[in-house]
DNA sequence: CCCAAAATTCAAAGCGCTTTGGATTTCCTT
DNA sequence: AAGGAAATCCAAAGCGCTTTGAATTTTGGG
């Protein structure tokens, strides 16, 4: 069944039929409902390649993953997407991924612009001065940043959380509960969101005169294993600290490992804040210390961002250009008043 | 740029050159490198809502996302999908992502094709007795199972591992090795290959008059927290178990811990197996004590898939319609000799 | 050197939808 | 009841590609 047989079996224009379905203004109530109730009955469903090709709009939005083979995939990601999904399959939007080693990304960027074949990027896993931002910009595809670069303009669209905010607040409360010696577990450090969660606690610790030992802070992926190194080196420094904060709570995981290891009491004889991301598959309250965290939806961002890309692809409505969302400081048993000094 | 243009600047008409590239033989090999050239040059790439319309097939595979909103999404998910990328994005392929309520699953399905939206779908996280696949059989539409159904025939295309298989080794590796009392911390129970591996278990056990006791068992999502609890219900029973088997990795994670916190040494007080997808997030190896697992990459999985999902679109080669993977039994730290009876 | 067969190339007809530019009706106002 | 605006509806022209059916050029054997 086709908008062709449709019309006919109605006894009616394409022209018509088509306008009804999409619908424009210029058709009677009577005859919208009459091509309605065909629908409906006949189970019509418009073919989505010539209407691309009819609009000129691909009906999908681009991705890269940076998860080449031989790459490893983040976690992180997959919960993300799921989000970009809840709404993209709204509005029947398809995604196009396209994996890509991390250092051809403007590369696979502009190749997947170049194809026509999406209507507007997805960018992730901003770096310092990232480079893909000024290629996007000089393009006329719409696009989306989740996160934000650093060290150049930020007159881009973007969605981004407020990472040094997160990590001031919770550097903070630890500063308040007595602790003076800090640890930071980040992610990898050329992306923008660990620098700028490095500054939030170095932000914090400077208005009590202290300082984050370069020692006391680790950069890497963000998994289990990781977590767990980073940690154990800590707690074998002479003076090992007792306030940890950790960039997600895959890498807590780890570092709660190391912890337990040690012999040591969180909550007392040290106190971990991770930042959570809301990952199903490992919840912040069921560690068995359960774990303060700072926490923003992941999911949440994807879904948010799959709107205003597809809003600004269908011109639909007009979403802000710039959201910054503020984290929640969630506390729970895994932070408590710094050990006395022995 | 686009086909006219590209056939007026050669001189040819846009038959030849489509021809040309599309590897036709009735096209003049000179004739050929001077269209591949030109394309070279121009940057030309055809319009691919066009090459759809024109061929009939969408040039996308679809898959239902067991994750709508308010339901967790699963870690395993996103690895296979990792894997479905890999191999799609040679061949130009988009996927149309659906998530749904794992109730609404046949009738998504349904929707899904009929949309006409799809070339094939993907069907995974295999019930007993699946309605999708009969469902699927009625219809035209390619599709490859994820997994095996249990119940009905299996006469449809599948990839799957060998489950019965991986858990029957495991255990049989226990037994070996003394173990008398056994645990399974599995899967979903509604899930096929849940179902599987507890008669591997049940198998290998029974070759020793052994039995898998049913307060041995959890079946539940896979993730951290309820490997931990399944693991602390094992070790409060009068006679806990010696050995234990875990679906997941993940799983193994939260067992892992709640050993720990029982004071049990892994290895030699509890020997664990767990089964690995190899989650770039969470390597066996780098446990704490590194983990005995029957391995299977879930990335490999979606890559082949992919692969022959492409192929019976295209029809460019016939491959296997069942595939039964062996899984590797990787001896490591985590299992030893049963402990000595007290 | 001629003619049929093989090798190349081409013109044109769709694929199913949107949209432009008009045509036709209907509705008001005077 | 006439005239013009508003409301509806329609025919036809693409969108850019593939493919059918036929035309044209080459090639090879007699």
């Amino acid at each position: 069944m086709n908008l062709k047989q449709l019309s006919q079996l109605l006894g009616l224009s394409q022209t018509t039929v088509s306008r009804a379905l999409n619908g424009y203004p210029e058709v009677n109530a009577e005859t919208r409902q009459r091509v309605l109730d065909a629908v409906r009955d006949t189970g019509y469903r418009p073919n989505r390649a010539a209407q691309r090709l009819a609009t000129g709009r691909a009906g999908s939005i681009g991705l890269v993953m940076p998860t080449a083979d031989g790459i490893e995939s983040d976690v992180h990601f997959g919960e993300f997407l799921a989000g970009l999904g809840d709404e993209a399959v709204k509005h029947d939007f398809h995604f196009v991924i396209n994996p890509s080693h991390p250092e051809d990304e403007v590369a696979t960027c502009r190749r997947l612009v170049a194809s026509g074949n999406v209507d507007a990027l997805f960018l992730a896993y901003m770096r310092e001065k990232d480079p893909r931002i000024a290629m996007m910009k000089s393009l006329k595809t719409p696009f989306i940043v989740h996160g934000r670069s650093i060290g150049i303009p930020d007159d881009y669209p973007y969605l981004d959380i407020d990472n040094t905010g997160a990590f001031y607040d919770a550097a903070r409360l630890l500063t308040q509960l007595g602790h003076r010696r800090f640890a930071l577990i980040n992610g990898p450090d050329y992306l923008a969101f660990s620098v700028r969660r490095r500054k939030g606690v170095v932000r914090a610790l400077a208005e009590h005169d202290l300082t984050l030992r370069d020692e006391c802070v680790n950069h890497a992926q963000m998994t289990d294993e990781h977590g767990f190194r980073a940690m154990r080196a800590f707690l074998r420094l002479e003076a090992p600290p007792t306030a940890v904060l950790c960039s997600s709570t895959v890498l807590a995981l780890g570092a709660v490992r190391a912890i337990n290891q040690a012999g040591l009491k969180i909550g007392s004889d040290i106190s971990l804040i991770a930042h959570d991301d809301v990952l199903p598959m490992l919840k912040p309250e069921n560690f068995m210390v359960p774990l303060t965290t700072t926490r923003s939806s992941l999911r949440a961002a994807g879904q948010r961002i799959a709107r205003r890309l597809i809003a600004q692809i269908l011109q639909l409505e007009t979403l802000p250009q710039h959201e910054l969302w503020k984290t929640d400081l969630i506390v729970r048993a895994s932070t408590g008043p710094a050990p006395a000094e022995r």
